[in-house]
DNA sequence: TTGTCGGCGTCGCGCCGACAA
DNA sequence: TTGTCGGCGCGACGCCGACAA
């Protein structure tokens, strides 16, 4: 509970807090200089405002479009009711807002970030329900948690973990079952408790070098109960935000934004680099491109589409870069595609993605026909999510999970470069480990693997779904 | 949880949200003319700002200490996760801030009320305990509760309530025990749960003539939980509300202000009559006055003190009226006497209390000396309490609650006039009632009770202390 | 490999009157 | 009159392997 207390090494947090935000969160850097677009700051604070007033505020307090700011600081914090997490960026006008940089500036020099182990898992239903424990997927046991004693007839042990608040929460973590499995049972249904988890959310674990452990949270959708209690009208919140922008742009003062990653995909503080990269692109009409997405099964899934459109999103904003494109997707199944885009949420379709490791292979067959989905259907999602995967030649069931190698050869995130997937060996390693029986005697070969691949995560990550009711979506049907 | 559903008998909501944001709380009337006190306003918002920066503001924004306004609309509203109660107010400003009215406007014609049962009870530890359910004071029960058949050898009925946000909350009343008494079983506990109740906080009853039955919460202390999830920064809600008032000034337009009558007691939206009455008294150093608080055992609890100094809150807001006296409060004991107030919340010490329909009698006799209080002690607050109780003459234990019938004939709340307090009677009736044994026959005169005094009110109301924290208070450390 | 289920022991909720403040 | 407690019955929680996808 205690905020401020539990945060020893400031580094192990930030780790935590991007685990949890995601891989497609992205943050700019103290120093680092950005654009700030105050219609989408504004885009995001619940119910617009009557628009002639508000074309009639932007008039009289004169903001331009974007403001070219530097980033003075960035505070990472965690919601204490929902442990939803956001970034308070303090910014800082800069003098000239006409004359604006056309050159990249040098990059900041990366700060080097602590070696965690890490995962993330999808809760099932049976991971929810008050049945049971938490079933822990075998390479993430073996990758993340602490190595067991399998000399022991039941090999146990106690994770003592802590959350972004600083509270602490304690799993036995134990190695049982006919065939053996790793679950956490005492102390799993407390925390699905008090975090409030349903089948659907993601459990998030991170385990340093250093043997601390930390747990969080990322939910299947934004609840509306964040719904921040209404305490002054939403049209004073739109002036005050562009009263305060306003203010520091005359006063060249700084002025704080909470920036909440997972509100919604649209970054309104865009980095001046990327910005200046994705204009040099110039989209335009009839242009193909593709698009990030956080996956099911992989951290990052790319859709594709093409440009039919390009205009100003409202008229209050003329001559704004938001959300200018007008985008149409490839994939008729994809319903949860916006249907506009700034340019720099997307990258050109042909050039060679940066951070993918394995080939493209376009060819993919799709054997099964989707006309007849019912409902919302995950599976509609395969043929483009599987075409991000390795291109495994040989088809498979619709639910397959038993082919674990080739999965673990995708889409690795390019968040922080230098990371290349190791997990075909890891895969072999491991199952050295699960082919042993629970009689053996502790293998050394374990620990060693830590200290051999220690940059290896996995993620399992949450979809991104329109069924925004608090029950068990459409996806985990199957298991009613 | 469905919001707007519920609410079939409007009427019957707004006496329900009355209930439970208690007998202080005062709002204005649709068409009325109030001052609205925007120093007050961003009083209530958090951490207050860098004061340079809001002189500078106010300077910019050129809004005047108050703000004449017409009151356009008043709608009532609960948070949905705390229940906390607040009203969204529409006001327009009038078009002369300069030549304000000197004279009161007429009185508009007061809308009827419809009658209603209610209660209000400070919940015990064995009240929330898991250990069991509420127990209702009898008179509370006689009162308000539909009869039961008493030829029963255990009376019991359902009692199917709804929330202010319309939910519906079954409860068991059954009159058991021995001695006999009457209990809410089977579905208390889950209120408790769901509604976060905890010893100190108050469980509010009310029964329509119609039978319609409604249940609310008032608590102890204003949970910080409801703490207003930061979506943008203090700075910007500051600017935001000082922004919006501005505007509507100068284009006489409308806008909104939330007002949440239990985050504190101060009034920034006051009654222009009101505002010209307290002005006409004129309150200055040295003049002696009394101001209402919520007491435990009675509605209203009235303390007295002196105006020792009189002057502007802060240099921003020079020459504004808002909290410019300073005050001593007669009683030492009493912790929670602010230390400035603004005229309006005050009332001459010597003029003859309005609703107060029992003689004051200031010559309480205190038998006991109070300087070995440990901790914070309720009990000392008991002198001021009962010099503002009928004056019983004969002494009386501490934790006496023994003598109950002089008691339910104080204060009275003002709030709706025509209310006269006719518990004498009531007492004596029940007195009957609790006489009579399970076995009789059901008694006529109950239900033909009801038909007589429909309304009266029974307030039992909570303490307004300063332990903050959510855990048993150090009131009932005597239940430990 | 892992999601779900039947089995079942145990714990705590919650209903009861006793008792005393 | 009513707050708290001991007694205790029952239902849900939660740990287990079986089984199958």
């Amino acid at each position: 509970m205690a905020q401020g207390a539990g945060r020893d090494p400031e580094e192990l947090f930030e780790e935590l807090w991007r685990a949890c935000a995601g891989p497609l969160v992205e943050l700019p850097q103290t120093n680092e200089r950005v654009f700030y677009f105050l219609q989408g700051h504004l885009e995001q604070l619940q119910e617009p405002t009557d628009p002639a007033l508000l074309a009639e505020q932007i008039k009289m307090f004169q903001v331009p479009n974007k403001i070219l700011c530097k980033v003075v600081n960035v505070e990472l914090k965690a919601e204490t009711e929902t442990d939803e997490m956001y970034a308070q960026i303090t910014l800082q006008p800069e003098p000239d807002q006409v004359d604006l940089p056309q050159l990249p500036e040098p990059p900041l020099q990366e700060t080097s970030r602590p070696v965690v182990h890490s995962f993330c898992k999808i809760l099932t239903p049976s991971d929810t329900s008050t049945h049971g424990g938490f079933s822990v997927l075998r390479r993430h046991a073996n990758e993340c948690l602490p190595a067991l004693d399998m000399s022991m007839p039941t090999p146990t042990q106690e994770l003592i973990t802590k959350d972004l608040h600083g509270s602490e929460w304690r799993f036995k973590h134990i190695y049982r079952g006919q065939p053996r499995r790793h679950l956490l049972t005492t102390g799993w249904s407390t925390f699905v408790t008090s975090k409030k988890l349903i089948a659907g959310d993601a459990f998030v674990y991170l385990r340093s070098e250093t043997g601390q452990q930390r747990v969080g949270v990322r939910r299947l959708v934004q609840k509306q109960s964040t719904m921040p209690a209404s305490v002054i009208s939403s049209q004073s919140m739109h002036l005050g935000v562009l009263a305060s922008a306003s203010h520091a742009i005359r006063t060249h003062s700084i002025f704080l934004v909470y920036y909440r990653p997972r509100l919604s995909q649209s970054q309104y503080i865009v980095r001046l680099n990327k910005y200046l990269e994705s204009s040099k692109i110039g989209f335009d009409v009839g242009m193909r491109f593709k698009m990030s997405f956080e996956g099911d099964d992989v951290p990052i899934k790319k859709f594709s589409g093409t440009v039919v459109d390009k205009g100003d999103l409202s008229p209050q904003w003329q001559g704004s870069e938001w959300k200018t494109l007008k985008v149409k997707w490839d994939e008729a199944t994809n319903l949860n595609g916006p249907e506009r885009v700034s340019s720099w949420e997307i990258e050109p379709f042909d050039a060679s993605a940066p951070a993918i490791t394995m080939p493209v292979q376009p060819s993919m067959k799709n054997k099964r026909p989707r006309e007849t989905a019912e409902g919302l259907d995950i599976h509609a999602l395969e043929p483009a999510q599987e075409f991000w995967l390795s291109g495994r030649p040989e088809q498979h069931e619709k639910t397959s999970v038993s082919s674990s190698e080739p999965k673990h050869q995708v889409a690795w995130t390019s968040e922080r470069a230098g990371y290349s997937a190791m997990s075909s060996s890891i895969s072999q390693k491991l199952f050295q480990v699960t082919s042993n029986d629970a009689r053996v005697p502790p293998w050394p070969g374990l620990s060693a693997y830590h200290a051999d691949e220690p940059s290896s995560k996995i993620f399992q990550c949450r979809r991104r779904g329109k069924e925004g009711a608090r029950h068990v979506p459409s996806v985990w049907r199957q298991f009613d």
